[in-house]
DNA sequence: CCCTGATTCGC
DNA sequence: GCGAATCAGG
């Protein structure tokens, strides 16, 4: 498999938000952990918040689930839900956790990425309260 | 034993 | 740079 821009974003956003490094690896397809871990390590990261047990993955959900269902927090801790905000149309999560899990052939790069992941944090931070 | 990420090591 | 193998911790 090769490394494209959108490929390493989505293992950076999944990475950062807590995803483990075999949920990752099978999101994206054609790799193994090692080669998430590998290829995380390389990128600079290697430290991670606390993993998330969660069988996450682009479900179908077409007509149900209109609110985001980007997982924040620990499963079985007090804060733990799900983003909640209005997710696009067809589409399991809102924007800003589509871009992190999605991340089409956006030629553009961490910017949009990092905005992303910043929106995803805020969020987060937003619902908590 | 299972799992995890971290590092090493050959390609 | 890549990822399997290996190492180390839970």
């Amino acid at each position: 498999m090769e490394w494209t821009e959108e490929r390493v974003e989505t293992l950076k956003g999944l990475w950062k938000n807590g995803y483990t490094a075999r949920q990752i690896a099978e999101r994206l397809g054609g790799v193994t952990r090692n080669a998430v871990i590998g290829k995380a390590h390389r990128l600079g990261l290697s430290s991670r918040p606390q993993p998330v047990k969660r069988e996450e993955a682009p479900i179908d959900f077409s007509k149900m689930a209109r609110t985001c269902q980007w997982p924040i927090g620990h499963p079985g801790q007090d804060d733990f839900r799900f983003c909640g905000e209005t997710a696009a149309p067809g589409k399991p999560y809102c924007n800003s956790h589509c871009a992190v899990a999605y991340r089409r052939s956006s030629s553009g790069s961490e910017d949009s990425n990092k905005a992303a992941s910043k929106e995803v944090t805020k969020e987060a931070s937003k619902n908590v309260a």
